[in-house]
This record gives C-alpha cells, structure tokens and sequence, in this order.
DNA sequence: AGATTGAGTTGAATCGTCTCAACCAACCCT
DNA sequence: AGGGTTGGTTGAGACGATTCAACTCAATCT
C-alpha cells in the first residue's frame, strides 16, 4: 500500500506540513505561488487525505449512522433516502446500518458507531424502551428517533400510527365491512401496536355493530402475510372477514397473494388496505389501498434535528416531531361492501 | 461529550495504559484480578474504545464500503444483505451508499470511502470504463467490481447477462410469439446492453421469423415502465408487440400496471418478462415471469473475494466469478401465442 | 534609521490507541 | 548462591493530520 502522506507532499513541495495542511484546509491564506506547488506535489504523489488521522485530531466525524429495523422494506428504504439527501447537502456521510429487528444486531451496531464516534445515530429502535440508547446519548453521542414515540430525552420523528389505523379502520366501516381482521406482527413493536389501537378505536366507534378479529405474526414480511391470508382464505366464508388492515404493505402484498392464489376476489370478497404506501403498493395485483406516510419527509427531519443538536449543542432543546399519515384509496377497499 | 480515554482508565485501575490496551486486546495474557480492575473501571467509567485512534496505529479498518447503482431497487438491497451476512462474521462493516446512477456521486462516495481509509471497495460502477477506479486500486484500497465485467486489474463477479436475456428471448418465442419488445434503460448500462444483445441472440436465432423492437429509457423504475408501457398500449392492435421483456423487475411492474389500466390482459394481449426475480416480482398483479439471478450469493462471493485479497494481498491473483441466471415463468408468460 | 505592521511560513505539541523492548519479581534448578 | 525461566507489567515511541504561538522578511510609517 503506497500511502502518501502529508510529510511527504510538504517534502516534494519544499515547505512544511503546516503548509501543506493550509492548503488543504485554508487555501486563501497561503501565496499563490506556494499552494500551485502543493497542489502539484499532491497530484504528482496521489496523495489523499487521511480521514481518520484528521478526525482524531479534530474530534468530530461528518458521518451520521442510519439504523433501521429492515432494510428489505422500501420504507425504510425512502426514508434512508430523504436523509441522504439532506446529509449530501452538508457534505456528511450517512452509514446505513440493519437491525433487521434483532435487538442483538442493533446493539452491535450501535456499538460500532459509537466506536467510530460518528457525529450522531437516526435509530428506529427495535424495542420501545432501551436504556442503552439512553447511556450512549448520555456518553454524548447524538442520537434522533426515526418513526418512534417521544421519550423526552432524545429528539424523534414521528408518525401518528394510531391515526392511521384509524383512518384505515374508519374507512373500511363506512365502505359497509362489519367483520374486519388485523393482520398485525408482534404487538411488541410499537408501530404495530399503535396502528392496532387505531383500529380498535375506530371500531369501538361504531358501538359494537363491527367485529374485529386480530392475528399476529413473528416478523412483517411478504411471506408471512402470504402465510396469513393462506390461513384466512380457508375459513368457511361465513367465518371469515370481508376486509383486512394490514400492519404494513409487504405483509398486504401477500395477504393479497393468497387470496388471488384461492380465487377470492379483491375487493369484492376481500377488501385490503396496507401501510406505508411504499411505491410497489400501486403496482399490485391489485392496486392497493394503503395509508400513506410522508417517507422522505421523515428521514429530512430527522437529519435536520441531528444537524442542528450537532451545531448548537448548548442552545438545543429536543423536540418531537409528528406528521399526519393520510390514506390513499385504491381499487382494493374501491368497492363498498353494500354498495 | 465526556468521552473517556485509556488513560483516565489506566489511573482508576492503577495500571498503565499498556495494561489497559492488553485487556482490551489480548485479555489471556494479563493477570485475573488485574484484568478484573480493569474491567470494573471501565464500566464505571462508561468508557468506549476509540475505534479511530485505533484504525490510526493499526492502519487497518474493518469496513468495506458497497456502492450501488441504486438502493431502491431490491434486486441491490438483497446483494448488500448478502455481503452483510459475510461481514458480519468476520466483524466488519458494511456502509451502503449509492450511486443513483450518477457518476459524480458515485466518484464522492469513492473519494470518502478511500480518505476513511476502508478496508476495500465493492461497487457497481456506473460507466464501463473507469480510470479512476483503477487509480484508486492503485492507490492501494482493493476493489472488487460487482455485477459488472472483468477488467482483469480487479476481482469481480457477475452473472451472464447476455445468457438472461438469451433465455427469455428464446422462452417467448418458443412460446409463439413474433413481435417481442425490449423495454430497456440507457444503453450505457452494460447489463442493459448485455441483456439486449442477448435477446438480440435469440431472436437472430429464429432467422428472421422474429421481430424485434427496442425502447430505451433514461431510468429503470417502475415509472418510466409505466411510461413505456402506456405508449405501447395506446398502439393499435396490429403495430403493439405480443411480447415484453423488460430490463429489470421494476420496469416490467410499471410496464404491467399499464397493461392493466388500458384493458389489456396479461399474458393473453401481453406476455411479460422481467429481470431480477426480486420478491415483489411473485406478489404482482400479475405474477411476473423474471430472470432471476442468485443475488445474495453475488455479495457474499464479491466480499469473499475482497477478505481474501485482504488477507493475502502477494499471492492473491485477482480473479472473474460469473454465475449463471435461470429464468422462472409464471404467469404473465404461462400462456403461448398460439396454443 | 528605527519602529510597526502584516502576510506567509514554520515546527512542536496534540489527539487516543497500539506495540514492543525492557524490566521486575518470583520461582526453579543445579 | 547464581543463572535461567516464566508470567506480568511498564512506558516511550509511533500513526497522520491539525493548530497555534513564534518567527521571518518586506514594505510602510514616523
């Protein structure tokens, strides 16, 4: 590995390392004449600068860590994006890292971020209550929830999950559906959880003429909402509900699969609506209705509270951020139920 | 930030620093009760290994960066997901980032990634030629090229494009068709190239019986799909291919979701075949017909191939992994031309 | 002439950890 | 008793860039 460093550039140029770390750093204040030659040196070795040596004397990184609970999902995905894009624009580096939803990887990676000293962490957290995050904020680490409640000593970035699943919920009650299923992931997590009590809400609204019927499921993906509608779909029709809430898209993508794969009809014997509008949602078998969050949106905020805690730590009060979900209605709850 | 050093742990534990760094790096070969001290000191003193301090002496990082040509598409986030799980038990990290298709970005990721001094590169470069990709091996950080040709200066690993396409091509007009269209991307995308020049292959094969048709687009998402696929369908009848074959999975699900809002079926009006086989291809509404590629098998080759050169950078002799796609049919191509 | 100013440049100290030769104490062997 | 061995521990350099007080040298002012 031929390396280069600052020495050897100020070395070929004939100044001092003072010098060349002036240029680098302050070019206007160094002659003309004298920057030319550094420069020169610099392209003539293929010199480049070393990041870590300069952060350890500096003492702050320009790399932010993103930590999301699966980045399968496209959601996330999005909201890696927005934050990317904020980031991009204060020349900082965003390190996307995968929990996967297990608590140990999540430690490990927080670990490892800390370790690097990154200027600060957007984490979905995998469980609601971790005092761990809470002592690495406190050892001075920076640190933004991304789509998480409040806990007061952190800044966070929110979407109102129990207003969607009540919009979802109230939605699929005026559209005629009396018999409704959630089909949720583990209560433990805290958006399916909410998303739940929405529906709940919104059922309990309507005084006892709606039925709802709950499942859960381990993990949220496309093949356990396959697994769920496959459950579903072999009730006798009697039994079985006329419209499903999904927790998020990918599960209502194969809740969707299932119905198609036994011949029910969506919407007709099956009304569907997902969660998160992820951008494959309208490109579903069946268009999927689906409550929309402000994706890109989320992860901007969340990178702008960082930024702005990183930039005036003394001054800064965290604040909780929350956006209002809305729902997009498509052909799969189109049809009332009793039209 | 009360970030604590080795060496206010060296004072609680009444050790010396070499002490403190042997604990945390060779903890057999000190003593049980100092190593204990040490440890409770280090609890109390909530103190976090600086990893850049580290990095600095040891002049070895355990990161590799994975730049992509574009995290939205899934096809890229399960080949990260594989070169993750390698990582992860030789704990490195992967930091994504992505290229979005744009060399400048892709050139600013590349210029942080080698200033972090990380451990190697794995990318899906944005143009064919790219002298400042080999500049940067020169320069010492290895790199090895993912889902892209063999240069012979770097390791790489690909799948044979040219075969996909070849293997679709053949599939349709087996299947009776006569007029196929190639729904692709920016010809400058070798794999778009690739997979063209594949179904150009067989359709070369049919002698002439076969009609070809070529569109290209500036992207390879769902919208422009949608895009081409709303002009095909305003054809009449007569002019419209049978056929689609689509550059990636995202193309043929827009391609598929205009089909479907003009009234033309799948695959009776339009058979369609996509390019990844990624997880949403089989939730469509349609289920999609795809190429698939073995995509985590791809990252976790292309890592292997970088930990190796790591280790042994004298007798490592770079090296071209190609793998073999297999087409999977579903329905929106079940069904033949002419039965 | 001597003092003052200002633009450029220098080099030693610093950041936090690792490494390694040197050292120490205790034990064993003859 | 003296020499060798073993198991622990120490502390002084690196690593590569940044910073800042000190310095040089002309030009300008009194």
């Amino acid at each position: 590995m031929a390396t280069r460093n600052i020495k050897e550039v100020a070395q070929l140029a004939r100044v001092s390392v003072g010098t060349v770390s002036n240029v680098l750093n302050r070019p206007e204040i160094v002659a003309p004449a004298t920057r030319e030659r550094v420069f020169e040196a610099i392209k003539k070795l293929g010199f480049v600068r070393n990041e870590v040596a300069r952060h350890l004397r500096v003492g702050r990184s320009r790399t932010v860590g993103l930590v999301v609970l699966d980045v399968s999902n496209p959601f996330f995905v999005d909201v890696a994006q927005g934050a990317e894009s904020v980031a991009d624009d204060h020349d900082t580096m965003v390190v996307l890292c995968n929990s996967a939803g297990d608590p140990g990887r999540e430690r490990r990676h927080l670990d490892q971020l800390e370790q690097q000293r990154v200027m600060g962490i957007l984490i979905t957290p995998v469980e609601m209550e971790s005092p761990w995050l809470e002592e690495l904020a406190a050892r001075g680490t920076p640190v933004v929830l991304v789509d998480s409640p409040a806990t007061g000593l952190q800044c966070s970035v929110a979407v109102d999950d129990r207003l969607g699943g009540q919009i979802a919920g109230a939605h699929l009650i005026e559209r005629g559906h009396r018999r409704i299923m959630f089909v949720g992931g583990p209560p433990s997590i805290r958006q399916v959880a909410d998303r739940h009590a929405g529906i709940g809400a919104a059922v309990a609204a309507a005084a006892g003429a709606v039925e709802l019927l709950t499942s859960t499921s381990p993990t949220l993906t496309v093949a356990e909402g396959r697994a769920v509608g496959e459950r579903v779909a072999a009730l006798p029709a009697g039994e079985r509900p006329t419209a499903a809430f999904c927790a998020n898209d990918m599960m209502a993508l194969g809740f969707l699969q299932a119905m198609a794969s036994h011949g029910l009809r969506v919407p007709e014997d099956m009304a569907i609506i997902g969660y998160d509008d992820i951008d494959f949602a309208a490109a579903a078998a069946v268009p999927l209705s689906s409550v929309r969050q402000p994706r890109e949106l989320l992860g901007r905020t969340a990178i702008d509270l960082l930024l702005e805690e990183v930039a005036e730590p003394e001054e800064h009060r965290h604040r909780q951020v929350i956006f209002q979900p809305d729902l997009v209605v498509r052909k799969s709850s189109a049809q009332g139920r009793n039209p």
